[in-house]
DNA sequence: CTGCCTATATAGAGGCATGATATAAAACTA
DNA sequence: TAGTTTTATATCATGCCTCTATATAGGCAG
C-alpha cells in the first residue's frame, strides 16, 4: 500500500503523487458525468445495448451479472426497452427456460445518435478553448490513451474477481 | 464548425483531432460512472451536498436551478437528505416563502467520506499499472489540468447561457 | 384591498433499482 | 420413473428520483 515517490522524469515542482492523479481523474469524471450525460435513457440501458451490439443476443441473467444489477432489475428493463422498440425477445430452441435478448436496428440507431450527440456536444466544448489549450489536451490525451487503457482493462477485471490487488 | 489539422508539435503518425480527445474523455467518463461511482445517493444528492458545502444555505429554487433540475425534483430531494439528516431546513427572517437548505456536519462527512473511497479506489486502480504507464497518466494529468479547468468553466458557463459558443 | 409575482409544496405518473418470492423448465438422484 | 434440486425468468412490494401540472402562501404594486 505504501508509495515512494519516484525520482525520475520530475521536471516541475507539484508532487505527482498517486493521490493527486486519483483526484485529476475525479475532476475530468465530474466533468464528463455532468456534461455528457443524456437523459433520455438511463446509463444501464444504454450499457446493456451497447452490450448487445457488441456481442450479439444474450440471456437476461448474463446481461444482469455482466451489468452489475439484479436480475429482476434486467427483467423491468429489457420490458421497457422492448416497449419502446430498442430490443426484441427470442425463445431459445435448446432450454424452454431462457430468454435471449438481442437489439433491434432502431437500438442501434439510438446507439449511434448518442455517440454523436456526445462527441458533438464536447467538441462544441473544445472550440471554445484558446489552441494552445486544444493542442494541450490532444498532446495530454495521446500520452495518455495506452495507459488509460490498461488502466480500464484493470477495472473490469478487479470487477469480475474483487480482491485480487496484488498478484 | 470545421476543423483542420494545425501543423505544429507533431511528431506521430495518429491524428489528434477533437474526436479522438471527446473520445478519451468518454471513456473516462464511462469508467468513472462504472467504477467509481457509489450506490449511496444519487449524483444530484451528492452534487448538491458539494454545493451546500462550497456555497454555504441557499434557496431551493437557487438549488434546482444550479443542478439542472425543476423545483419540485429539488423540494423532494431536500426532504430525503432532511430525513436522513445531511441538510437542515432554516426559514428566512427577510421573506416568509423561502427556505435555506443548508449542509450539517453528518453531510460534510459523508462527503468526505465519498471522496476517500472514489479516490482510494482510483489510486488502487493505478497501483495494478506498470511504473512507465503510472508516470504517462501522471505526466498527462498534469500537463492538461490547466487547459481542463477552463473546459470546465465553459461548460458551466455554457449550461448557464445555452447557445453562446462564440462569444 | 385587489391582483400579480415568487417560493415552496403537493399530487400523480413513470423510470430505475432493490429483496423476497413464484413459476416453469432442466437436471440431478434415488 | 418419481421426487428433489437447481436454473432462468417473472411478479410483487417498496423506495429513490425525476417529471408536469397544480395548489398554497407570502410579498408587493396599484
Amino acid at each position: 500500500m505504501e508509495y515512494t515517490q519516484q525520482s525520475g522524469a520530475r521536471e516541475s515542482d507539484a508532487p505527482a503523487t498517486r493521490e493527486e492523479v486519483a483526484e485529476a481523474l475525479e475532476r475530468l469524471a465530474f466533468l464528463a458525468v455532468r456534461h455528457l450525460t443524456n437523459r433520455d435513457i438511463s446509463f444501464t440501458a444504454a450499457s446493456t445495448l451497447g452490450r448487445l451490439s457488441r456481442e450479439g443476443p444474450s440471456r437476461l441473467t448474463a446481461l444482469a451479472a455482466d451489468e452489475g444489477v439484479t436480475q429482476p432489475s434486467m427483467t423491468q428493463l429489457i420490458q421497457r426497452l422492448e416497449r419502446q422498440g430498442l430490443v426484441t425477445r427470442v425463445d431459445d430452441p435448446h432450454d424452454g427456460r431462457v430468454v435471449l435478448v438481442a437489439i433491434t436496428d432502431a437500438g442501434r440507431e439510438l446507439l449511434a445518435e448518442r455517440r454523436h450527440g456526445r462527441t458533438n456536444r464536447l467538441a462544441e466544448l473544445l472550440a471554445t478553448l484558446p489552441p494552445e489549450d486544444e493542442q494541450a489536451l490532444a498532446t495530454a490525451v495521446r500520452a495518455a490513451t495506452p495507459a488509460f487503457q490498461r488502466l480500464v482493462e484493470n477495472a473490469a477485471r478487479a470487477r469480475k474477481s474483487p480482491g485480487n490487488t496484488a498478484s
